[in-house]
DNA sequence: TGGTTATGCATAATTAAATTAGGTATATTG
DNA sequence: CAATATACCTAATTTAATTATGCATAACCA
């Protein structure tokens, strides 16, 4: 009942963006991370944040190696050089998207 | 190739943060105002706001009235009395995600 | 020793929601 | 008279996340 779904379409976004800020993650970690940065409002399940890193894998702005940590293989995730342009346009078109979303919600006599 | 579908999971509660700031709109209109508020950034069609509305309206969280003006019916929705805590709830809810959605996309150094 | 929780990956099937694409009709402007 | 603006509407498709699983190892506790 938390957050419903507005997420739709900004996941792979969200992503990004950890990327952007870490150079090298795994999916579950990302997930605790996003959770933690906003007080677990929002939550990327891994059903959720999976199926998107594999799209992201596939298109080429994101790339993957495994490793094995612990006795688990991790999965780390990083940008791609040259893609910094793309990431950032990417990032700023949400964040520009938010601050219309606001605009648009914020009371007002008309 | 603007604001893709970050919509999604939004439109109902644009609609009713526009009821709130305008009293009656009708649907037409509604377009208009989110477009205007918005610099074009974020446009809400009519194939997207009419089954939005008609949702809203059948679950009793809106009213409506036809009225004929200038030879054309418009349907005008308004917000129902009594409703208000529950749309400023539902208005509260994504303001809150959009602020912790910022908060993920800043730039961080971990 | 056995059960639960945490870590860490993954995907098939379903559901929810907007978009695409179409339709009707009147008024205005050039 | 054609094009644009106004004003409503919906069926079919597409897109994405959610639901529901599944596998496997490690750690904790009882």
């Amino acid at each position: 009942m938390k957050s419903k779904n507005y997420l739709s379409g900004t996941i792979s976004t969200i992503i990004l963006a950890q990327l952007r800020s870490n150079r090298v993650m795994y999916g579950y970690e990302i997930c605790q991370k996003v959770r933690e940065l906003t007080g677990a409002e929002i939550q990327l399940t891994e059903a959720a944040i999976y199926p998107s890193l594999h799209k992201l894998e596939k298109a080429g702005s994101i790339g993957a190696y495994k490793e094995k940590v612990n006795g688990r293989v991790r999965k780390y995730y990083h940008l791609i050089e040259g893609q910094e342009s793309f990431v950032e346009a990417q990032i700023e078109e949400l964040i520009q998207f938010t601050i219309n979303l606001q605009s648009v919600l914020k009371p007002s006599k008309t």
